[in-house]
DNA sequence: AACCGATCTGAAATCGATTTCAGCAAATCA
DNA sequence: TGATTTGCTGAAATCGATTTCAGATCGGTT
């Protein structure tokens, strides 16, 4: 392929005045047009890798997320390529698949590619270092929580809010026995909305002591185990909260296989699925805004790309209650 | 952040023999282990791009798919990745949302960042153009379909038969006015699962003729769309054999809306998802092996990384008819 | 002791763009 | 007209690794 100094022999000019044709500067405009000449009659494009050296920096944005298979990512993916798109950006998915390890190993690379910025839900809030990062001026945006390793601007909806919303909303039905599925202890997430369903029992009137947690993974099996668990316990509750949407599948599939339905059973989740609408009756679920975490967060990278100095601003994201099929007979 | 010069100067030895150490090259053993003391206590990390520069090839793995919100790619991702990682790999994911423009940014960035290896599904069968690639010498395999642009090696499913078998079983349950919803005329599994349903009626006995077929886009809505104007349609169908599982949600719910349901009318769909076990009483649908087609992908680009000269292959991987709750009882 | 071959080393070239800097020409001003 | 500014231009340095190549070192043979 050819390279700029094939350009610059065919435009009988110097390689620096390709380049700058190339980057907008002043050339005359005679050059100017035997450059795009040449260019187009080679089809020459530039070479990003040696762009990439020079310049030291890129513009590909980096979105490192837990689980590739959860919706909440792809939708949020989503608002991240909607806004890099409009900067001429790529966005390049990695799947950490909640493994610090592989998270380690794709900041490397983000951070040896120099890239444009990087969005990161993190694997963990103590392990995810990315102070090499910063170190080199690359904008990092944190999903949830910031890790510990330094302080970044991070977008978040309210985990705790909507939980203690989405319990309370189980209670005025008149469950009694409300038990929690939660992430594990080391997601940010997991640990507020379990904070919001507790609040939600000690501020119940009267208020309510000890209900059942069940800390999973976030995942399907890992749903379907915990409400198998509960169930085949002595005492099983009659609601659930469970705290992301696949979890909410694993716990809803369990619940069949023992011929539990709402609203015999209530269940309220976490996140939106476009599968929802086909579990019928219904459950009530709050409603994390994926896409637009995905966009702050994109705009938050395109911001601080500007301005590098600007303190690390954190985004709450309002979540919202979505009921549906409240027709509890209380038997 | 130190680079290797930095690193020669501290171990006092040559640039040359830093690289030499780095990439197993034969050093003495007190060189190497100077190098290997001052690397850990430059914390030092060679710097991708200039090695991308001077090596032409890189250690990440493109894969380009048509839609991030579709669980069959990501479960194909899962296979790319796992198998990508025993050669050291990295994956990063583009989402080129079914857009030849946007799936061409990624094919440049590919291109530009002379990647180990392109995984694609092509959003167009004629508009995809990996020639560049090629030419290059990045292996490139297709998924589904080789674009037209060049012969490149293809991992499929068997979606011809597959379809074949779940109108025929349909046809077997007894239902009379079986339609289609498959994907746009440009996607090669579109059509070929609409062949397949197609011959499943020519060869019915007694044959069928002209069947209902919608083309819709592969995903929720569209699925939704079509459903509804199948249902609202002169003459109903009543069973339908949908190409995909995002449309078969939308399809689904089409039928929800209108208080129909499986027995009273028939539904097979392609693809598995972790939902579907939520719809009951469930459906018959043809299992993709998604994750499986990922790895063969991942695979064939090792391979072809290997020897480039190989001649082009395809390897298509068999789909599975899942039947549940055949209890058809006709009316 | 002289020679040969094998092994290792570092200086320098290389990948392909960007950017600095000095030089030159044209335009402006007194 | 001469001095000064302005605007373009191209040669060369630069980014940071890899790799070629010529030379140094060492052991083993005759």
């Amino acid at each position: 392929m050819a390279n700029i100094y094939d350009v610059a022999k065919a435009a009988g000019v110097s390689p620096a005045t390709v380049s700058r044709v190339l980057n907008g500067a002043r050339v005359t405009p005679d050059r100017e047009a035997r450059v795009r000449a040449a260019c187009a009659e080679l089809g020459f494009k530039p070479n990003r890798v040696a762009r990439g050296l020079r310049r030291q920096s890129s513009d590909v944005l980096g979105l490192i997320i837990a689980d590739i298979e959860n919706p909440f990512f792809t939708a949020l993916a989503r608002g991240v390529e909607d806004v890099a798109r409009t900067a001429a950006l790529s966005v390049v998915l990695c799947n950490a698949d909640d493994d610090p390890e592989k998270e380690a190993a794709y900041l490397d690379v983000a951070l040896a590619e120099h890239m444009a910025g990087v969005i990161i839900s993190p694997a963990s809030m103590t392990e995810t270092d990315v102070t090499q990062l910063i170190g080199k001026g690359i904008p990092v945006v944190a999903i949830d929580h910031s890790p510990e390793s330094a302080q970044v601007d991070t977008v978040a909806s309210d985990d705790e809010r909507g939980a203690y919303a989405a319990t309370s909303h189980l209670i005025d039905e008149g469950y009694r026995r409300i038990a929690c599925i939660t992430g594990p202890r080391e997601s940010w997430a997991a640990v507020q909305r379990l904070r919001g369903f507790l609040r939600a029992h000690r501020e119940s009137d009267p208020p309510r002591r000890r209900p059942a947690v069940k800390y999973a993974d976030f995942r399907v099996r890992g749903g379907y185990r915990a409400m198998a668990e509960l169930l085949d316990s002595a005492n099983p509750p009659d609601a659930v909260m469970v705290t992301n949407n696949l979890m909410a599948a694993g716990a809803l599939e369990a619940m069949y296989d023992r011929e539990l339905r709402p609203p015999a059973i209530g269940v309220a989740a976490f996140g939106d699925a476009f599968w929802s609408h086909l579990v019928r009756p219904s459950l009530s679920s709050v409603h994390q805004p994926a896409y637009d975490i995905g966009r702050s967060a994109a705009e938050l990278v395109l911001k601080r790309r500007g301005n590098p100095d600007l303190d690390p601003q954190t985004v709450v994201l309002p979540t919202r209650l979505e009921i549906r099929d409240s027709s509890r007979r209380p038997s």
